[in-house]
DNA sequence: CACGGATTATGATTTAGATCAAATCGTTTC
DNA sequence: GAAACGATTTGATCTAAATCATAATCCGTG
């Protein structure tokens, strides 16, 4: 055993090695955006264990130990830190393409609970053997590394939204990003569903309800958008961005 | 020359290595917090490259090339987004034995610009020497790992704070956070020197400086602190604590 | 050391968004 | 399909913080 372990874990991580490349040719790890049907059924194929996660459940609570990152395959998700009073401050929203839990590493334990706003579709990566294969893959911890670049700098334009912006031209920014990611994941940049609540949108957007609610109707009536319910359609995107004015 | 490089590399790897290991237990790669007069003197030794950067000046700015982390061997800074209209966002304070610069690994390009608050000391880390001895250095780039994922997690923090909390809540919990990374690099928890002024501070908070002044004023009143200009004095951080009620 | 610009403190007023309230619409459940 | 609950919209009022205004104070520089 002491002779051959050795030898079958280098085949191991040979084999890993491989599925690793693949995801990397896959986009930057299963990360960055914009899968193609095609792409999907090869990471499908890949990371083996992959998980069905329902609206409302949990994929990692504060405090469960961390022992992987997330990429999500499809669905949506919702990042939130609840506290002791009951009020909960949603820190992001994730879809296809991201990967989540890296805020976990630092501590080894979440941060933060993430729960399913729709029935979606995880591949859950196992820290400790992806550490060990971006030891002999040197791509993909530069990618891991860039990954947690993007996040900082992405929170920092969040900070910068919650800092300076009014509430109309933090809804216009959010309506704005979320096209542009929606598109990159190849669907409609100009109609999509909300998966949160008004209530969440608010949260994110350090907003109460009523008043996400009082802007969207806003937006409606100056033609900017159309709104049905969850139903979002972008009419004037230019308008939109003109309401950001010099920020963003 | 095709010949001998290659060992000359392997030297020089191997004393960068050293160099390196020596960082390493030095707390994480230069960064973590708590810095003896001592291991500073190590420090010095080991990073080549120092650097002085005078009050007011730029470490770095936006769209300016991305070649190197800095770790911050004494004095203060500040990050920031600068506006098309001229507004100021600041997105963090920064001070001995933190790590500035890792939001650009992702673009290869700056997105803030770092300005010295008083006259400091930085040791230039070049990014592509520290990718390469990661590989050899496993240890390394899972510190990198850590440090990035602190982070993000601590800018989920200020998310919440911007997002959720009321403008004495914020300035508590600002100096409650910086009375611990002073007390946690040896200086005093209960009275320090701010380095910002009141509008830098408010831009950080995501309040005007008349509200941050006001603020003072109110808690030395309530004989929870002493202000003297710049000097703050912490006299009741329980009382300050428990201004955060439930939140943080 | 005196000047002038930056920084801070504090008062008066305004306002964006929160809060309180109620009606409507949807959707899950029995 | 009715009941019950949650989500959304919209209106009326309130308030925390912004804005406007004016001193007072500090500090760098000639």
């Amino acid at each position: 055993m002491a002779m051959t372990e050795p030898i079958l874990k280098e085949q191991n991580i040979l084999k890993q090695l491989k599925v690793v490349c693949s995801l990397c040719s896959l986009r930057e790890l299963c990360l960055p955006i914009g899968f193609g049907p095609d792409e999907l059924q090869q990471l499908d194929a890949l990371t083996g264990s992959k998980r069905l996660v329902k609206r409302g459940e949990h994929l990692y609570r504060t405090g469960s130990e961390f022992t992987a990152i997330y990429a999500i395959r499809g669905g949506f998700f919702k990042t939130s830190v609840l506290h002791d009073d009951g009020r909960e401050h949603v820190t992001g929203f994730h879809m296809m393409g991201d990967i989540m839990g890296l805020d976990a590493i630092s501590t080894e334990t979440h941060v933060c609970d993430a729960v399913a706003l729709e029935t979606s579709e995880i591949c859950e990566i196992p820290f400790d053997k992806l550490s060990e294969l971006s030891m002999v893959m040197p791509v993909l911890h530069q990618n891991l590394h860039k990954i947690m670049s993007r996040e900082i700098a992405f929170d920092h334009e969040i900070m910068l939204m919650l800092g300076k912006m009014r509430a109309e031209e933090r809804l216009a920014a959010f309506l704005i990003n979320l096209s542009q990611r929606f598109s990159a994941r190849g669907y409609s940049a100009a109609s999509f569903q909300l998966r949160m609540t008004r209530e969440e949108l608010g949260s994110y957007l350090g907003l109460k309800l009523e008043t996400v609610s009082r802007i969207f109707s806003k937006f409606q009536e100056e033609g900017l958008i159309g709104v049905q319910k969850k139903l979002i359609e972008l009419k004037d995107t230019n308008g939109l961005k003109r309401l950001l004015g010099g920020l963003a």
